[in-house]
DNA sequence: CCCGAATGTAATAGCATATAACTTAGAAAG
DNA sequence: CTTTCTAAGTTATATGCTATTACATTCGGG
């Protein structure tokens, strides 16, 4: 392995890292403009190499988005995985949850690429791409701290995280914005995360009777 | 105005009504692959006319998807209307909720076009899209009949809009089809009706409470 | 030191968007 | 009925992106 060059270190014939620094440049791009904004020919002159030149490292465009989107997916853990670390156990999930509302706004091209593409479903079950979307589900489902069996923990972490994504998705189609908008984002994400909690403890304490009562 | 045939009426010069026909024919090819699978110059060659003719009813590729997306909004408002009307009070939220989900999956091309891309998000205030989105938003709060404050519906009709398209979001990911997923799509999205309604039914009491002893 | 694999370049084919300049059909006015 | 104007379609072409092929260079292991 070489070193993570960002730039290529000038009149080499080889670059040093072009890999890494396409998967960095094309998240640039991605930030405003989706993956639609990622061009191989922009990247390629970008980073001051010939257009042919990024197919040494990916066998053609969708292989680029799926690293990419990856990465992303990678990056969001991290984020995730810092924000809940400081985090007292009953605020995990509201922080996870805000704080993925507000990854889904800001870098709102950059989550297009990770939620809404053919790209993610597409991907093989053992590929780079579909580890890092479990690896960030797998932190929801961390958050959700609770004396839970297994797949009762499951099944509010896929509502909480459907949820999220809604929100994020209405938000950008603009339906806060309109005259009759009574509440925020925000809000509407703390709602589905008592909710969540709410539904959790009901379904454990129906759980324990079954258990202790028989079924 | 002419009539609106499908199809080139056979060697004559005009087409008859080529901008409905690429719209039709747009959305057919979204089905599959969403906006990608749309290409302008595909599309005139199915119906027979030259590249540059789109041109003369749609300013650019853009143009033209505003008006499938709006065109696809407008069906699935056609279609919960329709299921809607013969359904009991009690279950349109219910029905309509899985209808969407249902639009959501099979016709994921489409879906993707109506709330996944930026075509929407960039629609201009009065324009058609932004009208057809308001309209099946519409349809939403009326699913939500309850003697309730304007707000309060339109506060849990934003919410289970939004976790809707959530599950279809991770449906399409295929966060169900893991090994440990132990609970259908349809189970959730029955939950998140289920979950609306009391909260609409609490905020009523709540807000009726705040009304007759003050605040 | 040399050879082979990895990585980059130049040239090119193929397809899509979009524009310009020209043509035709149809309708409206005289 | 003819003239004329406009909407709608055509051919030709410029531009940009993906992807492939054949060739060149660098680097590291034997």
């Amino acid at each position: 392995m070489r070193s993570q060059l960002a730039r290529k270190p000038e009149n080499t014939y080889h670059h040093g890292d072009l890999r890494a620094a396409l998967i960095k440049a094309a998240l640039r791009e991605a930030e405003q403009g989706g993956a639609e904004a990622i061009s191989i020919k922009a990247l390629a002159k970008q980073l001051g190499v010939s257009q042919p030149a990024p197919y040494r490292h990916f066998a053609d465009r969708e292989a680029l988005l799926a690293a990419v989107t990856a990465e992303a997916f990678r990056q969001l853990s991290a984020i995730l995985r810092e924000a809940m670390a400081g985090t007292s156990r009953q605020s995990k999930l509201s922080r996870l949850a805000q704080i993925t509302l507000d990854f889904g706004l800001r870098r709102n091209g950059i989550y297009r690429l990770m939620f809404a593409s053919r790209t993610v479903s597409c991907a093989a079950k053992g590929s780079e791409l579909h580890e890092a979307t479990r690896e960030t589900f797998s932190l929801v489902i961390e958050a959700l701290e609770a004396p839970a069996v297994g797949y009762l923990r499951e099944r509010q972490a896929l509502k909480i995280w459907a949820a999220l994504h809604g929100v994020v998705m209405l938000a950008e189609q603009g339906l806060f914005t309109g005259e009759a908008a009574h509440a925020t984002r925000e809000e509407l994400v703390e709602d589905f995360v008592s909710e969540t909690k709410a539904a959790l403890a009901a379904a454990i304490k129906g759980a324990r009777r079954r258990k202790t009562t028989g079924p």
